[in-house]
DNA sequence: TTCTTACTGATTTTT
DNA sequence: TCAGTAAGAA
């Protein structure tokens, strides 16, 4: 059967154990030989090294059930932590088909973040909590933070609590409490960023709270003090295995040595040219280092890939091989050569957007001389989120049905969390953060004033803030509206408790009752706006959810870490999102926008982490690149509106790194149809392209537009040609009658550098780049 | 207290 | 550009 290594075997290797090896194993015949190989290596440190498309789920989840068909592992004995919820629930799936059988008996596989929650509440006291403690978002947490910042008089407009969130969540990631950040870094927020982080801790330990860094803080901190706790979860978990391993911050991989001591059967799998989430504290060091860290780890490399055309891999490949320290992966797949890369520049977002629309669209149809392609089958994958406008306006006008993936969760809804809040009160009236979001909600006529009486008496009294507002009340401390109402309110509260102690009607019907019977489904249907129909249906979905839970209790406790907002809108649709959102996922055609210097890679990326960063925006590109597997279409725009104000750019230096060789340039049809009346003569493309971005010097592009042979696609019509001046500068004075290609003529009414302030007649007043506006008298007609 | 208007400042976002 | 917030008006 299995080739592993005899030696390896445990002693406690049972008959029955070996009975259940004896069993066949169907799903080792489908894996190539490196798969073959992860699998089979089943004791001792192994990394797995998988290249984008190369199985390695596959792998993953065929490991598992080797452990179990083994004999080596029970289900309870595997830990298996996954990032997303998405990929645990996937991988949940896959190895009960390959067993045939549920894995309900796997308590062990999920998240980061839900594993922690596990431990910690069976351990809550070794570090000062009460093991019902709540899980605070970052909403509740920015508000904590805002709280504090106000009780110390900051102005939190220099120094707002959102900064110092994020200050905070990188010093977890870190694994730093607040007496281990080192002085290098204690500096941040004026320096007083450690005074907060501890203040911050000491308020969320009288809360009974933790926020996301904490849950695996605690059990770090906690398996660090408590070597028995420690010792038994390592001689529980005979196997532990990792996926993403590229993404774990240091937090993450503390906790992961700390487990693995024991029998030390780690298995991490991971792609280094993969790791995308730097920003948010994930270190692509652990992978580089896995194996100092585990000594004798045997390194595993998936390097076939089944996704994507060799033309895709040469070209990611190309692109990727800019990076240095590199574990280094050679990926290679006998797919059929298929389509070469595609490249196109436009004149600017909404031509690029236009242009990519009509391209599905042919390609739908199949007119592209290829097969057709489905919507469903179609991504576009932009850096920044704000890019997806241009496309959104432009498939709303031609019809093209698409949809918008990532955005904000479904929980993290302003709606879903007002009601949970009311469902929190419900449960814990010492929920005080609860309190405080919802005793205005709907209004009530409780402003600042009549809050912070509420908040000074429960203060006096050392009490929770719905109790203070009870005994506000009886102290007659309200007048008119807001005392009427605030009662109302209390009263609520204590009924709606009442009614989930006595079990007297369902927790669903429970949670309408609240809805309604505080105003806040009412508020909803009062309001106008063209959300709000929107947010009533989420409200309904809400409590549709509630019916997987036992009780609002069992509810609240998993929602935090569990809800996503995986919405299957049924339907054909092309997709849109970022390149983050898309790790993971493939497509038969994916198009890439958006490739200029400055956006992709970002300008802020590269200004804050320097090398690095760049280093992560070519894993980005590499990411994009990888997730098409047939047609790859990379487009740049000469011109682009950020934050109102127009600015030009050359296209991306990754450009300049893809290989020629697997790389057809397009001619964007816009130049010569003249969808901005701009004409041109069929021969100078060349000049045409420079003035595009405002004089494309780039080396890569102008070696890759040479070759191309690509013949117009459309003939100028007219014969009226239109130079954009590029050594002008010097005669845009003020008050001068400009022309624009976009706004038409105005006149200039300030210049700084070469960008000229100017007032059009039809557009207003605009900033521009003095390049794209000649003076008005030259303009040919 | 709440509604309105002016201002500011802005990637990526698994939990 | 536009969303989210902060200070002023009803």
């Amino acid at each position: 059967m299995s080739s592993y290594d005899n030696t390896h075997k445990p002693a406690e290797f049972s008959l029955s154990a070996q009975a259940i090896a004896a069993r066949p194993s169907p799903y080792l015949d489908q894996l190539n030989p490196a798969q073959r190989a992860a699998v089979e290596a089943l004791d001792g440190p192994v990394l797995m090294l998988a290249g984008a498309g190369t199985g390695k789920t596959k792998a993953l989840t065929c490991r598992i059930a080797h452990l179990l068909t083994t004999g080596r592992a029970r289900p309870h004995e595997i830990l298996s932590v996954t990032f997303t919820n998405k990929a645990a629930r996937e991988m949940k799936g896959r190895v009960a088909e390959l067993l045939g059988q549920s894995v309900e008996g796997m308590p062990w596989m999920g998240t980061f973040h839900s594993i922690c929650v596990k431990l910690l509440r069976r351990h809550a006291e070794l570090v000062g909590l009460k093991s019902s403690f709540t899980i605070l978002d970052t909403d509740d947490q920015i508000r904590l933070l805002k709280q504090l910042l106000v009780a110390s008089d900051v102005d939190d407009k220099r120094w707002p609590a959102r900064q110092l969130a994020g200050i905070i969540d990188q010093w977890k990631n870190r694994a730093w409490g607040p007496e281990n950040v080192p002085a290098a870094e204690a500096g941040a927020f004026n320096n007083r960023a450690t005074e907060f982080y501890a203040a911050y801790q000491e308020r969320l330990k009288a809360l009974n709270a933790v926020d996301f860094g904490d849950l695996l803080l605690h059990v770090v901190k906690i398996f660090q003090t408590q070597p028995d706790v420690l010792q038994q979860y390592q001689q529980w978990f005979k196997y532990i295995l990792v996926d993403e391993y590229q993404d774990t911050n240091v937090a993450q991989y503390l906790w992961l040595r700390l487990l693995a001591g024991g029998h030390k059967n780690i298995c991490c799998v991971g792609d280094d040219d993969q790791s995308i989430y730097g920003w948010r504290g994930a270190e692509v060091g652990n992978i580089l280092k896995f194996e100092k860290d585990f000594v004798g780890a045997k390194i595993v490399r998936l390097e076939q890939n089944y996704r994507s055309t060799p033309h895709i891999l040469a070209a990611a490949s190309a692109v990727i091989s800019g990076n240095t320290g590199r574990l280094g992966k050679e990926l290679w797949t006998d797919l059929d050569e298929g389509e070469k890369l595609r490249l196109i520049g436009h004149w600017d977002a909404e031509e690029e957007a236009r242009w990519i629309g009509d391209e599905i669209e042919a390609l739908q149809q199949g007119s592209r001389g290829l097969d057709k392609f489905s919507p469903d089958q179609m991504a576009i994958l932009v850096r920044a989120s704000h890019q997806m406008r241009a496309f959104e306006d432009r498939f709303l006008t031609i019809g093209l049905p698409y949809r918008v993936i990532g955005g904000p969760r479904f929980y993290e809804r302003m709606e879903i969390r007002d009601a949970m809040a009311y469902f929190r009160l419900v449960c814990s009236p010492s929920d005080d953060l609860a309190f405080e979001r919802i005793v205005n909600t709907p209004k009530r006529g409780l402003g600042d004033k009549a809050q912070q009486k509420i908040q000074s008496m429960a203060r006096q009294e050392g009490i929770a803030l719905t109790e203070g507002a009870r005994l506000l009340l009886e102290a007659k401390g309200l007048s008119g509206k807001g005392a009427l109402e605030l009662g109302r309110l209390v009263d609520g509260l204590g009924r709606w408790r009442k009614a989930m102690q006595d079990q007297s009607i369902s927790h669903q019907e429970l949670a309408e009752v609240i809805l309604d019977e505080s105003g806040y489904t009412e508020m909803w249907q009062n309001d106008k706006t063209p959300e709000a129909a929107g947010r009533l249906e989420n409200l309904k979905e809400l409590v549709k959810a509630l019916d997987q839970f036992e009780n609002l209790q069992g509810f609240l406790e998993h929602v935090s870490l569990v809800m996503d907002n995986e919405r299957d809108e049924a339907g054909e649709k092309v997709s849109i999102m970022t390149l983050h959102a898309a790790k993971g996922l493939e497509f038969p055609a994916v198009f890439l926008p958006g490739w200029e210097d400055g956006l992709f890679p970002s300008q802020r990326s590269m200004d804050e982490t320097g090398q690095r960063g760049l280093e992560e925006e070519r894993r980005l590109a590499y990411v994009g690149i990888t997730r098409a597997e047939r047609l790859c279409t990379i487009c740049f725009a000469g011109n682009r509106r950020i934050f109102g104000q127009w600015q030009s750019s050359m296209p991306s230096r990754f450009i300049d790194e893809l290989p020629a060789d697997h790389v057809d340039v397009l001619t964007p049809p816009g130049l010569y149809g003249g969808a901005y009346g701009m004409q041109s003569e069929a021969s100078n493309l060349a000049v045409d392209m420079e003035n595009i971005g405002g004089g494309y010097a780039s080396p890569g592009w102008k070696r890759l537009q040479s070759q191309s042979a690509e013949p117009p696609i459309s003939q100028p019509r007219e014969s009226a040609h239109m130079t954009i001046d590029a050594v002008a500068v010097s005669s845009f004075t003020i008050g001068v009658r400009v022309f624009h290609q976009k706004f038409g003529y105005g006149s200039v009414s300030e210049t700084e550098g070469d960008k000229l302030t100017i007032a059009f007649e039809k557009a207003g007043v605009k900033k521009v780049v003095s390049r794209f506006v000649i003076l008005a008298d030259d303009v040919p007609f």
